[in-house]
DNA sequence: CGAACGCTTGAGAGGCATCAAGAAACGTGG
DNA sequence: CCACGTTTCTTGATGCCTCTCAAGCGTTCG
């Protein structure tokens, strides 16, 4: 078997083919390393390359006049970096490494034979994009009309979720590697208030911190009260094109 | 020439070609009539088709337990419905009509052949996602760190925007038929702040109202004050498959 | 060992939600 | 065409939540 993290996060939804899983290896032949903090691709830059995040995690964000930076996506092993960005000769965002990183690029333009050849696959890439679309729902709700305390709790939970998906969030356990300032970025908060949120979480006994390390102690609990819905555990398939 | 509202709105962007044409004429071949404040698809209901919007104004929202509800899209003629459902079963969204409304329903099993035969079309659906995504991403901006006056008016530029690309947007002048209430769920405000963002605007001199129509006296400068990019106006095709 | 960086906590200010009530517009049926 | 009820818009008063500013502490890394 092949050791693509790509390949490990498509199979969480549909059994590869053969010849699906030796083309996607193939977009990730190549391999660059970044440290935290560094820049992969700056705002207005040409978005000529797609990435799968091979280990490590970045996010998008964009920054306003008044200096304040909204993280638009967060990226985990196994993701593709850019097909957001796939309708703009430049980036609309900046791409941010958020631990040390490694990522897989490879040109946007491999995409011409993949969407003629593999429908398949389009498909799937296509019901991702959904998924994330109702990700970013969830965030539009906790943003506009949730309390602080319960857009980190939420928060928490969706990237668990997703971390779930291809292994990396073991038991109740999962890294959490993002500082309350970039947390706060993402879910619309100052500093402050974040840190409030997680000290109240955690006095509720909601979680529990070690290191870089996060527990959620009831998964399912905080889960109802928040109105969590995991919407990355499973696609509708029944309209993909069936394979030749 | 057809007079099909999704190939207005396509042809906006590419050189459809007579196959084209034809294939998502076929689309438009029902026409179901709603009225305004008509479910045309409840949350949780089967997602089995999507609509092609011939006239009319549509939305799709989320409630949560306090009753609390968030527009999460909205839909104007020549638009596609359903698609960020495609990956779910059952919908997570409802469907309203937002004024009287034709629709075109055809099942979302279509998409198969599409798929496979038209892969420019498809990669063309898929840029709109992203579009769509930009677009959602402006919302998480306004909503997190925008003023009430902010808010309402970029989301009146947005509207705008949309409603240009189909022609549905004379001059400066543009129809407006939600209710103020409605807008505060699209933007994550109360109803009384969206009065008083409104009146301001106004006041301002940034805005005049006529019955449903609004009309935004200098798009420019309230669009850079605003920092809105309008994001649906070209896509980068670069990337797309070449025609057989 | 020093300097960033990140976390924590307090105090004060401001903006938006909520509650409430009246005015205007709309629609519907007699 | 008018009368009445409903929806929508408008405005004021009050309170709460989060932001901002500020300072101290802990931790990590060069």
């Amino acid at each position: 078997m092949t050791n693509s993290c790509l390949v490990a996060k498509l199979s969480h939804y549909i059994n590869l083919t053969a010849t699906e899983c030796v083309l996607l290896a193939r977009l990730e032949e190549a391999t660059e390393h970044y440290s935290r903090r560094d820049i992969v691709l700056d705002q207005g830059a040409e978005t000529s390359d797609i990435y799968v995040v091979k280990t490590g995690w970045l996010y998008g964000h964009v920054r306003n006049s008044d200096g304040v930076d909204l993280i638009a996506e967060i990226f985990y092993p196994g993701d593709l970096v850019g097909l957001s960005q796939l309708a703009f000769e430049t980036s609309t965002v900046c791409y941010t490494a958020a631990t040390d990183l490694a990522l897989c690029p490879f040109p946007k333009n491999s995409l011409k034979t993949i969407f003629i050849e593999q429908p398949r696959l389009v498909a799937l890439f296509f019901a991702f994009t959904t998924l994330e679309r109702a990700t970013m729902i969830d965030r539009l709700r906790a943003m506009g009309q949730m309390s602080a305390r319960d857009c980190v709790g939420l928060f928490f939970l969706q990237t668990k979720a997703r971390l779930s998906i291809t292994g990396l969030a073991t038991g109740r356990w999962f890294p959490m590697p993002l500082s309350q300032e970039l947390i706060g970025n993402a879910v619309g908060l100052s500093t402050v208030s974040v840190n409030r949120a997680i000290r109240q979480l955690e006095a509720e006994g909601h979680i529990r911190r070690e290191g870089r390390m996060l527990e959620i102690m009831r998964p399912e609990i905080l889960g109802r009260e928040l109105e969590f819905f995991d919407r990355h555990y499973k696609v509708d398939s029944s309209w993909f094109p069936n394979l030749d």
